[in-house]
DNA sequence: TTCAATTTTCATCACTTGATGAAAAATAGC
DNA sequence: GCTATTTTTCATCAAGTGATGAAAATTGAA
């Protein structure tokens, strides 16, 4: 019924804009943002988007359910608002460790493995050094990965380029290897990484106690390799 | 409100009763009950359990909304009815070929790859010629898998003794392999697998049109070598 | 203090949700 | 055709959904 957008638009108008008389945001609005956000994500990576109210989120966070609105307009992009927060700052580590692995060698000491761990490992970092919350958004991801709807689109929204960066690398290192045969691997690899990354619990109650979801050093002892190995194995076959 | 179970209980009365004398439920009411969990897969495979209304399912199947609860009850005993029919099959089909694969080698011919071929061969044989229906199926599973709050119980119950059945396996083939590891590399080999045969198109953007997620045939070409080779990394690393 | 701008609360709307009970239709043994 | 049973439809409920507009409270510049 609404024609354009008649949504609200809060943002951080910060430092007070020229002429500008009214209360120029304080630090409370943006914590109360950010609480919600922190709310939401907890919520969201564990039922899934529509298994959320907007109610749910406003009760986790301790706010009214119209401020939920009022900051962050429909339920939807709530929702893009948490995934984005954390999106870019993983993009960045990303595309700092893989620069920072092919800067610190040369093309005869580069590894297969190499690349991979500089891929994932940025990820296991920020999951054992950042916070509850990045366990909730790789949860997040995960499922988001996982979701044919519109998963897909959302995943290449956020993360294609650092996906192709690495695809790029490998590319570089094996010159000979086909794409087919990288972004197969690749796809590979991400399905293990986020599985592991997502903490379901799945491996602990499996392995009878052997094993548990929340030891990203045993995923990180054993990935690596485990994804190299099978890139090697593949690329090999494929000659 | 209701004491204890109020539920319709049409259950299959077939060949009729002793001294029956309704009508002993032809093919009709059969049929209907696979339309609409046919309907259901589908619909619950795209948006997952929460994103579905017991209405759509009652619109795509062509039936109305009580008949629904008249053959399922509640709305998660569809699902879970859903989820059940095609696993029997599954773990009926992957039992089978693991132990023809045991059956058909002796301890000196048997290789890791073989083993995890005969685990995953089912199910990318049975997607690839088993109709559209099994194709939702993995994608919903997959979905499952990556849902936290509980998706690991739901995968427990239906999944466990056949992924033992694997890992025993491998620990008889590479007795001096440690439990440990071979849980975690099924857990990377399950992520790889659910991915690929979900088809969730993220490939097919992600490599720009040099794979296709339906490409079962080329997940096929490259998996089993990739996990061997992952696997046998594992193994020999933690010696 | 005044006052405009922002933030928060409150009440509520229009609609959808899962679910149910009662009536109607269909079915098959007698 | 009669009748007991099963299947299907219809109308509807109580609870909850996302969302909004208006009022109240808060804030800081003037």
């Amino acid at each position: 019924m609404t024609a354009a957008k008649p949504a609200p638009k809060p943002q951080a108008k910060s430092v007070a804009r020229a002429g500008g008389r009214g209360r120029p945001s304080k630090a409370k609005g943006l914590d109360l943002k950010e609480t919600i956000l922190d709310a939401a994500e907890g919520l969201f990576a564990r039922h899934g988007f529509h298994g959320v109210t907007t109610r749910q989120v406003a009760a986790e966070a301790g706010v009214d359910t119209a401020l939920i609105h009022y900051y962050f307009g429909a339920k939807r992009e709530l929702f893009d608002a948490v995934f984005l927060r954390r999106a870019e700052i993983l993009n960045q580590a990303r595309e700092a460790s893989m620069n920072a692995y092919v800067a610190a060698h040369d093309p005869a000491t580069m590894t297969v493995e190499g690349v991979i761990e500089a891929f994932i490992e940025p990820l296991l970092r920020i999951s054992q050094d950042g916070g509850a919350g990045w366990k909730s958004y790789f949860a997040l991801v995960a499922q988001v990965n996982n979701t044919p709807a519109w998963g897909g689109e959302t995943m290449a929204r956020f993360f294609d380029p650092v996906v192709h960066q690495l695809v790029e690398t490998l590319k570089t290192l094996r010159p000979q290897a086909e794409y087919r045969d990288l972004y197969w691997c690749y796809q590979f690899l991400t399905g293990s990484m986020m599985l592991s990354l997502s903490e379901t619990g799945r491996i602990d109650s499996l392995s009878e106690g052997e094993c548990h979801s929340s030891d990203l050093e045993a995923v990180r002892q054993r990935l690596f390799s485990y994804c190299a190995a099978g890139f090697e194995a593949v690329i090999a076959k494929a000659k």
